[in-house]
DNA sequence: CACGAATTCACCCGAAAGTATGAATGAAAA
DNA sequence: TTTTCATTCATACTTTCGGGTGAATTCGTG
């Protein structure tokens, strides 16, 4: 991007700026001519000012952005499960949390996790807690449920 | 809605303008005294318009929206479920029992499925309970897991 | 009507699950 | 080398779940 483009809108406000000024000291000039037009020179630049602060704001202000989630759903067939690798990976799903899905999907409790996976029971909380957040649920079953629609549990 | 309320941005626009007009009769004045003040003067004017312009059009204009679409797919079984019939009736699962299998396969707690069948949280207590004997597990996620395997939810 | 099954709800209590926070370790990446 | 991250574990606390028990009500069927 040049250094014109970047800043377009400035350099047009200056220009603009520039335009109007020299149209006034025209019009400064005009005044000496016609007396008693005071009025009608401060109404142009009103009007003139006006304009260009609208005109201005319009440009430069900020569209509100609205963000829509559409949730579309892809049919596949049940018998093949295929494991959904990008869906993990858009999630940070570690190794372990994935094990961890998939003993909950097992409808197994926290300590038969523990020790299927030869690790304490705290670990096996910690796994799950990161989880549901990464899966953006509250409970186990949910977990599951979500993991299920998103192709990382059979 | 009065007149006032009504017009409140308009006839607030017109004080404004009519103090400006004040402001810059009064400055008119110190023309006179003193000299070669005219860029001042101008430049007063413009700064206080523009600044007019851009407050007006930020209040009337329609706040811009842009919209994003976030496309999530969510992948579901392509084959058609059919509920197991046979096996509900061989177990002797009762209406409110499946129902509630079907709630607990979806992640909700006892509480949100109390709320979604209009009855209290003791009633699902006894739902699930009772629904855990039949099915012989001793936890929701294995009652789904079993329900699963049985044809009994998707 | 009487009977049983289903449904509803309550109370108590212990177990399991989940939250919050902190921290140590080791491996990989910057 | 410093930083980042996954993994591991811990303590303390709150919430939810599940078991056990009892009981009132509704509803269809014999």
């Amino acid at each position: 991007m040049t250094f014109f483009a970047r800043h377009k809108l400035i350099i047009l406000y200056a220009l603009g700026l520039g335009l109007a000024l020299f149209l006034m000291k025209f019009l400064e000039y005009r005044l000496l001519v016609i007396d008693h037009a005071m009025e009608i020179y401060i109404g142009a630049i009103a009007l003139i000012f006006t304009s260009l602060g609208i005109w201005l704001a319009l440009k430069l202000s900020k569209p509100k952005v609205e963000r829509i989630e559409v949730i579309k759903e892809i049919r596949v067939p049940a018998e093949n499960f295929v494991f959904n690798e990008k869906e993990a990976e858009r999630l940070g799903l570690s190794k372990r949390e994935i094990e961890v899905l998939e003993f909950l999907a097992q409808g197994l409790s926290n300590q038969e996790i523990a020790d299927k996976m030869f690790v304490s029971l705290n670990t096996i909380k910690t796994h799950t807690s990161n989880l549901f957040s990464k899966l953006d649920v509250k409970r186990r079953t949910a977990a599951v449920d979500e993991g299920r629609k998103l192709g990382l549990v059979r």
